[in-house]
DNA sequence: CGTCCACCGGAAAATAGGGAGG
DNA sequence: CCTCCCTATTTTCCGGTGGACG
């Protein structure tokens, strides 16, 4: 990497930009709805938007535009997966001092009341891997609580009216907000935003960013492809390198999507991708564990159970990572049709599919 | 109409650990 | 330290599914 190139802090997916480009609308939304300068009128909300759309950058934003006068909390689904983490989890941020574990979730849902004095905005990110557990019932109470906004995010549901309980939808009532994926023009406008900040005038030709963002319009990637590039630069970031580092930019991104899960997870997602390699997918539930099985084997690790390695596939699943047909039964029987996802939008570039 | 495929996915149990009170 | 209550992770168990095929 030449001197001439800063990777720094711009090219970070943690960045957040002073400027949010492409989301004013939805930013005026949320402050108008909740009237953070006026009379506040606390709501819940649901946001959805696939991935790299910006919603967690949108939350975390609007987080910070309340007074403190308000409470907020930001609780990310994946880290804290069951209602218990992600009680112990808003305990410490409203307490500063954590549980661990081996409480009563009832004793801290209690706790958690007791500290609420200010009205209250709590923001639970990926909520979709709570639902895979007890998010429910932590959803039914957070709803009940007093002075308290609920406000999920998915990359997968637009609704939650059929993923909770009618208990429970029936407390949330949700505005619901949708974030379309971005534009190839508005994805070039945050990429270049963040190329000017982080890189030297002529150190980044401009076909590299069309190329990038016509491939795709997940910022998460493009800005992790970026930086790739600029990484691997002599001097200049062009759109033959970017074509070049395609492949291991994805696989940085998958890395760093996965890095919160197991190390079964990546093994899986490894080994479906070798399995693409060597045979045309899809490929069964059965297909995918007899080979999971072999590769633990082969590094000398336990293989966990198939009925494990399913839900797995499912957490797979809500990353966009791969894609399943469901076969409810019939000839072939009951099970998943696998494949990874293409995450590049390009018709037509690779084989036909 | 019965059987079979090839898992799904719910439920319970096994295992390993923590916290509070006596 | 013991007991009894928790949680977390994973395994075990098993009924259920719906087209094809005999």
């Amino acid at each position: 990497m030449s001197d001439s190139i800063d990777t720094r802090t711009p090219l970070q997916l943690s960045h957040l930009p002073a400027q949010f480009i492409g989301r004013e609308a939805e930013q005026d939304a949320l402050t108008e709805a909740f009237g953070v300068d006026e009379d506040s009128r606390l709501q819940n909300y649901h946001v959805y938007g696939r991935r790299g759309t910006g919603k967690t950058h949108l939350l975390q934003r609007f987080l910070t535009t309340f007074p403190p006068t308000f409470t907020t909390c930001y609780v990310s689904g994946v880290r804290h997966d069951t209602q218990y983490k992600a009680l112990e989890r808003l305990y410490q941020l409203l307490t500063g001092t954590s549980l661990g574990t081996g409480h009563h979730v009832a004793d801290i849902q209690r706790k958690i009341k007791d500290q609420i004095t200010l009205p209250t905005v709590v923001v639970v990110d990926e909520v979709d891997f709570l639902l895979l557990n007890d998010g429910d019932d932590l959803l039914y109470y957070l709803t009940r609580l007093e002075n308290t906004a609920v406000i999920t995010v998915s990359a997968n549901r637009s609704t939650l009216e059929d993923a909770v309980d009618d208990r429970t939808y029936s407390t949330f009532q949700p505005q619901l907000l949708t974030l379309n994926d971005y534009t190839t023009n508005e994805a070039r406008q945050i990429l270049a935003d963040r190329a000017r900040k982080a890189l030297q005038p002529q150190s980044l030709e401009r076909a590299a960013l069309t190329y990038i963002t016509e491939t795709t319009q997940n910022i998460a990637i493009a800005v992790t492809w970026l930086r790739e590039a600029a990484e691997t630069a002599e001097n200049q970031v062009t759109q033959s390198l970017a074509q070049e580092v395609e492949v291991a930019a994805y696989h940085k991104y998958v890395r760093t999507l996965l890095h919160r899960f197991t190390t079964h997870h990546r093994r899986l997602y490894n080994t479906i991708s070798r399995l693409e390699q060597v045979e045309q997918p899809p490929f069964t539930t059965g297909t995918v564990y007899r080979e999971y099985s072999e590769r633990c084997e082969t590094a000398g690790v336990a293989s966990l159970s198939e009925r494990r390695i399913s839900d797995f596939l499912t957490h797979l699943e809500l990353l966009d990572l791969i894609e399943a047909t469901y076969h409810r039964g019939g000839s072939r029987g009951k099970t998943r049709e696998i494949r990874r996802v293409n995450w590049n939008s390009r018709p037509g570039s690779e084989e036909t599919g």
